[in-house]
DNA sequence: CTTTTAAGTCAATTGTCTTGACTAATTTGT
DNA sequence: ACAAATTAGTCAAGACAATTGACTTAAAAG
C-alpha cells in the first residue's frame, strides 16, 4: 500500500522495437556506404533478402530512399543500387555563441542548404532570444521557399551553445562562460518559440556531432574532437554514440586545471580563441575578426606564432590526456579557428607526446585536422536532430 | 567482381533478439531491485503481462528466478513475488597481479563462495601461467564439489590485470608495468587451458564492474571509479554500462601527466599504492604487507602519513578532471588499499575541489568510498561474465 | 548454348508480443 | 454480511515482422 519505492529497469522491446531498429540500421548502413544494393545491404546486416526488401520498398515510398543504376559486378544478375535521397529529410541547426548566433538548414546527407548569422547584442537572453528566434524563423522561411516539401520532412531544431549547464556558478559573470545563456531555458523557448523538436547539446559535442556524420569521424565507434573554439571543449563518441555525461556536460576540458609555466590555471585560460584575442589584444566583437587572424597567422605574424608556441604546450597535454582516458582510435581538432591559424597550431603540435596511442597495429593518425569553419558547429548541431531521427541507437530499440 | 570494400554496418534483429532482450531487461530489474511480481515487472519493463508470464515461465523452467511467499499489497488479488536464484549461474573471477594472484567463485547474485590465492613468481607467464591455471582449477573442483549442478552452470572465467594492453613499450621492464604478461597472449592460453569462456579486462574496469553490480554504483549509469591499487587507473561506467575504448585501454589515468611539486612525472608515481610501498620502503613481496600498512596507518604512522597528504593532492586533482572530463553521477574512490589507509585517504582529500559537479539539483556525494579489500578485482573480474550472460546490452539485441 | 552464379520476388510459415475477455483473491464501503 | 472496486494473473485468438524455400530474372563462364 504504502510501498511506493521506485522500480528500476530497462525498457522491454517489442515488434515495432525491432522494425525501427532494422529500419535505422538501414539509413545508416546507405549513409555510412554512399549506395548498397537491397543483397549487399541484406549481407551487412544480417538480415533476410527478403526483410531487407520489405523495409526498402517502405524506404523509397516514404521517400527517403531511391535507387540508381543498375551495376554489373561479375556474374549474376545485375544489382541495383539504393541511395538516400537528400531531400528525405531537413534540419536546422543553430548555434549561440559569445558575441554571435548562427543557423544553418541541413538535408538528410548532410548538405548544408542555406546559411545565416547575426550579432547578439550584449545582455544576455533578454534582449538575444529574439534575435535568435528571428534568425531561426529566415532560415525556415527561406528553407519553405526553397524546397516545397521541406516544412513537412523538417524533424528538428539542434541548438548548441558552449557548456557547462546547470552548475553552480559562482562567478556567473566571468567573461569565458555564457552564465546568463546557461542558466536560462534555452530548450523551452525555443520549443515554444517553433513549434519543432528541440536538442540542446555543448558546442564541442555538436562538432564532434558533425566530425562524425561528414567529417574525419566517419564511421568511427571511438573518436575524440578537441575543439578549439572561443572556449575549449571535447566532442566525445564513445561505442559509436556522442556521449554527454549524466548532465550533458561530458568534455568540458576547459575547466581541466593544469600547472604550466608555474602557476595553475584553467586549460580554457592558455588555449582557446579567447586567450588568442586576449594575447594580442583585439577586440572578441570585431565583425571581421576571423579574416583578421586568418591573414595575421599566414603572414606569420609573430604575436600569434607566440601564442601558438604557448598554446602547443597545453594542446599536446591535451592530446596525452585524451588518450589517456578514452583510448580513442584517434582525436579530431576542430573548432572556429581559421585556417591558417588551424594548420600552424597542428604542425606546432608535432610531435606528440608519447602515450597508449602508441600502437603497433594503429590505422588512423593518432590527430587529425578536422572541421575548422565557423559554420562546424551549427553543422553538428543540426546533424543531431536528423541522427537522432534515424541512428540505430540503443534507445531506438525500447519500447516507446 | 574486384569490389572487395568492406561494407560497414550495425546488425539488424530479429525475433530471437527481442526475446533475448526481453530476458536480459527482467533479470535486470530484478538484479537491481530484488524481487518483484509479475505484474511490477509488467510496469517496470513496459511490457505486457503476458509477456512477462511467459519469460517468467521459461526463467523457473531455466532454474533462474524462484517465487517467494505471497504478499499482499492493499486492494486486489496479493502477488507473487519473484527473485533470482543464486544457483542459477556461477562465474570464476582471476586477478593477476604484480606479485599475486587471486581466483574466486560468484553466484548469480554476487556471492563469492570460494577464494583462493597464491604468489606468482618472478618471470612472467612463462613460469607464472602453470600457477594461475592451477589456482582456476583449485577453485573449479572446489566449487564442483560444493554445487553439484555448479559446472553445467558455469558461464565463464572473468580475468583481470593491470593495462594497458597492447602498446608499444619502450620501458618494457619498467617495474611500474607488468610488460610481459601484457604482450602474452592470456586470454588465449586461459581460454585453451580451462575451455571455458574468456573476458580480460584491467583491474580498474573489474572494480567498477564490481561496485555496480554489488556496491556504491549499483543501479547508477553514470559512475567512475577511482582504483588506487598497486597502480592507479579509472573504472568507467558511461550511460550504463563498461566502457572499454578502442583497445582496452580506457581509463588508464595513471600514464595522465601531471605537474606537481615542479616536476612532471605520471601520476601513478605519485599516488598509488607502489608509490607508497617505495616511500615507506617495504618490500610490495611480503606477505603480510595487507595488513602491515592497515596496521600502521591505523596507527596514524607518520611516513604514512605525508603520504597521504601528498597523494591527496595529486587525487584531488584526479577527481577534479574525472568530474570536468566524464560528468558522472559519482566518482567512488576504490581498490586494494586497506581500510585504514583508505578512509585516511578519503579524509584527506576533503574538501574537494570546485568543480562542474557542483551542481544545485545534487542527490549523490562526489566521492564515495567503494570496496577497498584486495578481492575487489577478483570480484568484478567473475561479475563481467555473468554480466554479459545477462545484463540488457546493446549487443544482445543484434542479430548473433 | 548450356551451366553457374547472383539479385531479387512470391507465398507460406514461424516466432514473439499484444489484445480482450476471463478467473481469483483481496480490501473498502454500506 | 455482502456487493463493489481493485489488483494479480491466465487463456485463447490475433497481429506483426522476420524467416524459409521455391521461383524468376539476368548476367558471365566454359
Amino acid at each position: 500500500m504504502n510501498d511506493i519505492r521506485p522500480i528500476r529497469a530497462t525498457s522491454g522491446t517489442n515488434h515495432e522495437g525491432t522494425s525501427a531498429h532494422n529500419r535505422r540500421v538501414i539509413i545508416d548502413a546507405l549513409r555510412l556506404n554512399g549506395a548498397l544494393s537491397r543483397a549487399d545491404l541484406a549481407r551487412a546486416t544480417r538480415l533476410t533478402k527478403q526483410t531487407v526488401s520489405n523495409i526498402m520498398e517502405e524506404l523509397e515510398n516514404d521517400g527517403l530512399v531511391t535507387s540508381r543504376e543498375t551495376v554489373r559486378r561479375g556474374r549474376g544478375q545485375p544489382s541495383t543500387p539504393y541511395s538516400l535521397v537528400p531531400e528525405g529529410a531537413f534540419a536546422i541547426g543553430l548555434q549561440i555563441d559569445r558575441h554571435i548566433t548562427r543557423a544553418i538548414a541541413v538535408d538528410l546527407v548532410g548538405n548544408v542548404l542555406i546559411r545565416k548569422e547575426a550579432n547578439l547584442p550584449a545582455g544576455g537572453p533578454a534582449t538575444g532570444t529574439p534575435v535568435v528566434l528571428q534568425l531561426v524563423e529566415d532560415v525556415r522561411s527561406e528553407l519553405k521557399e526553397r524546397v516545397a516539401q521541406a516544412e513537412k520532412r523538417l524533424v528538428g531544431l539542434g541548438a548548441a551553445m558552449p557548456g557547462p549547464f546547470g552548475i553552480e556558478q559562482e562567478d556567473a559573470d566571468n567573461p569565458w562562460m555564457m552564465g546568463a545563456w546557461q542558466r536560462f531555458p534555452l530548450l523551452e523557448t525555443l520549443s515554444a518559440g517553433t513549434g519543432l523538436n528541440v536538442t540542446l547539446q555543448n558546442d564541442a559535442a555538436a562538432c564532434a556531432t558533425a566530425e562524425r556524420m561528414v567529417g574525419a569521424a566517419h564511421g568511427l565507434d571511438h573518436a575524440v574532437c578537441l575543439y578549439v573554439g572561443y572556449g575549449i571543449g571535447a566532442g566525445l563518441i564513445l561505442g559509436g554514440e556522442l556521449y554527454s555525461g549524466a548532465h550533458g556536460n561530458a568534455g568540458e576540458i576547459g575547466m581541466a586545471l593544469l600547472t604550466s609555466g608555474g602557476r595553475q590555471t584553467q586549460l580554457e585560460h592558455r588555449a582557446s580563441l579567447a586567450s588568442l584575442y586576449d594575447h594580442l589584444g583585439v577586440d572578441p566583437m570585431a565583425p571581421d575578426i576571423y579574416s583578421l587572424i586568418d591573414k595575421r597567422a599566414a603572414a606569420d605574424d609573430p604575436d600569434i606564432l607566440t601564442w601558438i608556441e604557448r598554446a602547443a604546450i597545453d594542446l599536446r597535454w591535451s592530446v596525452q590526456l585524451i588518450e589517456t582516458i578514452f583510448d580513442p582510435q584517434t582525436v579530431i581538432l576542430c573548432g572556429g579557428a581559421p585556417p591558417a591559424l588551424a594548420t600552424r597550431l597542428m604542425a606546432a603540435m608535432q610531435p606528440l607526446l608519447p602515450s597508449n596511442a602508441d600502437r603497433p597495429d594503429r590505422l588512423l593518425p593518432r590527430l587529425q585536422l578536422g572541421m575548422t569553419d565557423p559554420w562546424a558547429v551549427a553543422r553538428g548541431a543540426a546533424a543531431e536532430p536528423i541522427g537522432h531521427a534515424f541512428d540505430p541507437r540503443f534507445q531506438a530499440i525500447l519500447k516507446s
